[in-house]
DNA sequence: AATAATAGTTAATACTGTTAACTATTAACA
DNA sequence: TGTTAATAGTTAACAGTATTAACTATTATT
């Protein structure tokens, strides 16, 4: 009896999990020459983004909660990668920028995202490739609006007046 | 700006990620009438299995360590799931089987794992599921033997004589 | 002017994964 | 046969992540 007997009653989000766990390990790895380990997408968006990025921003972007965004803020702020400045426009906010040290090693950052997609995705046709993204995107619409294990709490605060 | 906007950016891993949550978020809240909300697949290879079950055997299957093997162990003791006896012939060893209620709820959890992938898939004609577990195979084997930020203590062990 | 909402922080709790140290038992071998 | 090594499992400590609640400071609403 291998793993292969059971597959049939996997659940497929475990398959993703396990694969998730790969991909991160290896990524991990690549880049932890840049001084940073984890955290690069929430990099990416601070890059790229046009709009004035606050914590609030990124939050909803990257679809964790504020709590968890102050940590991820915080271990970039540590590693120099960032700077939280106060808008002077309103000054509940924090804009995020990236510090030069930062902005140094973004091409890097891009680079190493790119090398391990292809590297995940290698052997796969082209028209295979596009196949694999169309049935991600069907994944994701047909299980994000599900009933969850979590309460929503900005609605209740929003209903109670 | 969206995240439409930095999807071409994103690591294949966080959407799978995101997947993975959503996905065990909805598989959980459909099960919680059984009186588990996870573990459902250590459930189905001690069900499914028909070598002696050890939480050895179960760790090995199931791709955690035996540190965490025991803690889901315990979970499903707590749970009134399994039991845990020692094995007469090899007193080290504790033999997992299901107890009555565990038996009981098992069509449930094939039933509901079940469901929640055909949910998941919905929408994909058969061949297009078909091509989807080809490509997440494809994936296994492209990034299971790359260096992660991992050391493996097996090896070590074995090699120091 | 008082109240509500927003942005962010801190603290407490829970679950997961990892390492190290440990007990009990069995296997190996000199 | 007695010592040593290996195996199965447990416990404890620590780190990472997610979640909730309570909090400060600031801005918006009425």
């Amino acid at each position: 009896m291998t793993i292969a007997n059971y597959m049939q009653y996997m659940p497929i989000g475990r398959q993703m999990a396990m694969l998730t766990k790969q991909y991160f390990g290896a990524l991990s790895k690549s880049m932890e020459h840049l001084g940073v380990d984890r955290h690069f997408f929430p990099l990416v968006v601070i890059d790229k983004t046009d709009k004035k990025c606050t914590q609030q921003y990124l939050s909803c972007i990257l679809g964790v909660d504020k709590v968890c965004m102050v940590r991820i803020m915080d271990y970039l702020v540590e590693r120099g990668m960032i700077t939280r400045e106060i808008n002077s426009e309103d000054r509940r906010e924090h804009l995020i920028k990236l510090t030069p040290k930062g902005k140094k090693i973004m091409p890097s950052v891009y680079k190493g995202i790119d090398e391990m997609n292809s590297l995940t995705l290698k052997g796969l046709k082209k028209n295979e490739q596009q196949a694999f993204h169309t049935a991600m995107e069907i994944i994701a619409k047909n299980i994000e609006n599900l009933p969850v294990n979590e309460v929503d709490i900005q609605i209740i605060k929003n209903n109670k007046r």
